[in-house]
DNA sequence: GCCGTTTTCGGCCCGACTGTTTTCAGTCG
């Protein structure tokens, strides 16, 4: 059973306790498994007894109830609890200002245990006569059902990144010197966002009124003298946060979570006789304030590094900074080639002299040209004798252009049977091959990673494409044992890439850390299909970032040369 | 439910804002 679908089983169960109002320590033991699981890259299911009681955050109960699930498929414990309480109820907790205690008595008073019949009885004004709930709570809930229907959930960090950008420059229309932070989801990197945070340093009341104010703004949801919330028109959130110049390292940390890496920083400093809140790290014992100004600063006063905010995580950044080991993140600035790319010659928009002299003004030494297959028709896809001559043309371009090598690439589709979409002697003719799946995508997970073995164990593959499919908010995975291709790839030679588009990034940061721990390559690519799509490689870093990646574990930070020598084609 | 170099019981992070309950509970991050 996959990860997600077991993380998501434990995250309902915290659900159901906190509507019966359980134990608090409970529930968050259930939601940390949750995160434990989904987070986790190789899958639990398979993993012995032993080894699951290894992870910190998972116990005798939690591991058998894993093993339950993989055993059965279901949970006997998960459907006690849905006899309480419908499953429908579940949609009401995700509603703006609705939480546990009030859907509970909404429960018990009245019946009311889905979205429809709330809306009918707030409508009916039926709500007002429970206790806490007045008229206007009644009215803030027919809206929240509203906005819980408009919207889709998460928003691919790219997207989030790109509209705080545009709140940050509204914000510096009145002082241009401003320093506006994005924390939260964002900082660190997650792939989706629920909302964006920023961080203001100052005391003036007047930046909360600039940012309610903000033309996206569909509504304001609440504001105080630290702290202003509003609602865009696309449906995001977004929180602006007011905090003294002397507390900004400190709120920075606190903001920028996450919440169970922050919980674990506050335990080491109690441990330390220290307390650490968003306003600094104070002692215990005087209440004497030893740090906050900056988060260097914060870090240094719990006798720690910095850590870098894509790794807060709690997934074993602490430990790593206590003894000095944390990872040297790859960067931007390290990647000098980009190994996935179209032109005009199956469906990019640039023709390959454009994408060239793009790459090279994007800082990249090298460029692979890696246009579609002829299975991938609607995509006008090259047949063996069209790769083969639009291959003689890339090697042309790349000895009458300066300061840019070209690479004679193709992204081959991987057929439903895992077979190549190219005669393999014209596959070993290029200088690298990518191998993707664009079709068939609802097979069953047996037959899909064989389908990927197959290619993976294919001499001419040196990179697998988009290993998981997946399109974010659009488009599941397809059903496939990743951890299986990631063991192949490790035993091949072959590497695994991170696609850079916004609504792939895949592999995910789960992955590509499993990648990195079981010594399989990756290459983060652009998959650009025109002349401003190098600019998305930021993504696909930030992903890399995630998932603790070096420099060393990314192929394409190596000189063109060494490359070439680390494709599976050119070893052995 | 998890955890343990003060440990197998008794803890488990902390503060702001809102609406309504005039002193606080619920929600959120």
């Amino acid at each position: 059973m996959d990860n997600l679908l077991i993380a998501r089983v434990f995250s309902e169960i915290g659900d159901l306790l906190e509507l019966k109002g359980e134990n608090p320590f409970k529930i968050r033991a259930y939601r940390t498994a949750a995160d434990i699981v989904g987070q986790t890259g190789e899958r639990v299911a398979d993993l012995a007894d032993a080894e699951l009681r290894a992870i910190p955050g998972i116990g005798k109960t939690v591991a058998a109830k894993i093993r339950e699930l993989a055993d059965t498929g279901q949970l006997a414990f998960q459907q006690e609890l849905l006899e309480e309480f419908p499953s429908t109820i579940l949609d009401l907790l995700r509603l703006q200002g609705v939480g546990p205690k009030t859907v509970a008595r909404l429960y018990r008073e009245l019946g009311i245990s889905s979205l429809d019949a709330l809306e009918t009885a707030a409508a009916e004004g039926r709500l007002r006569g429970l206790r806490g709930l007045g008229a206007k709570k009644e009215q803030l809930m027919l809206r929240a059902v509203a906005e819980y229907r408009r919207r889709e959930g998460r928003f691919p960090m790219p997207d989030v990144q790109d509209i705080a950008d545009a709140l940050a420059e509204h914000l510096r229309g009145a002082d241009p010197d401003l320093q506006v932070t994005p924390v939260g989801s964002l900082r660190r990197g997650c792939e989706t966002c629920g909302d964006t945070d920023l961080l203001v340093a100052g005391t003036d009341l007047a930046i909360l009124e600039r940012f309610a104010a903000y033309p996206g703004v569909d509504r304001v949801l609440g504001r105080g003298e630290t702290k202003a919330s509003v609602l865009l028109t696309n449906g995001l959130q977004a929180d602006l946060r007011l905090v003294p110049s002397e507390s900004l390292g400190a709120a920075l940390q606190y903001f920028t979570g996450s919440k169970a890496h922050n919980i674990a920083l506050r335990d080491r400093a109690i441990q330390r006789g220290l307390k650490l809140n968003e306003y600094g790290v104070y002692r215990l014992d005087t209440g004497e304030r030893v740090a906050g100004a900056t988060e260097p600063e914060v870090y240094a006063a719990l006798a720690l590094p910095f850590i870098p905010p894509e790794l807060r995580e709690d997934r074993g950044e602490i430990a790593a900074a206590g003894t000095d080991t944390l990872p040297h993140l790859v960067s931007r600035g390290d990647l000098r080639g980009d190994l996935h790319a179209h032109t005009t010659e199956s469906d990019g928009r640039a023709d390959l002299d454009a994408m060239a002299v793009a790459a090279r003004e994007a800082g990249l030494e090298y460029l692979a040209i890696t246009e579609h297959s002829k299975s991938l028709a609607m995509a006008n896809g090259l047949d063996e004798r069209r790769t083969l001559a639009h291959a003689r043309q890339i090697r042309d371009a790349d000895a009458r252009l300066d300061d840019i090598t070209l690479l004679a690439g193709i992204e081959c589709d991987i057929l439903p049977d895992g077979a190549l979409d190219l005669a393999e002697d014209c596959l070993a003719q290029l200088d690298i091959v990518v191998a993707s799946v664009h079709s068939a995508f609802s097979q069953e997970e047996r037959e899909m990673t064989d389908r990927l073995l197959r290619a993976v164990e294919s001499p001419v593959v040196d990179v697998i494409g988009h290993p998981t499919g997946r399109l974010l908010r659009r488009r599941d995975p397809y059903r496939v044992n990743i951890e299986e291709v990631i063991g192949a790839a490790a035993a091949h030679g072959v590497a695994l890439e991170i696609n850079s588009q916004a609504d792939r990034l895949d592999l995910s940061d789960a992955h590509a850390r499993l990648a990195r721990e079981r010594g399989v390559s990756v290459v983060i690519s652009s998959d650009a299909h025109a002349t401003n799509a190098f600019g998305l490689l930021r993504w696909g870093v930030v992903v890399a970032r995630r998932a603790w990646l070096e420099p060393e574990h990314v192929l394409n930070t190596r000189s063109v040369e060494a490359l070439r020598a680390a494709l599976r084609r050119n070893r052995n």
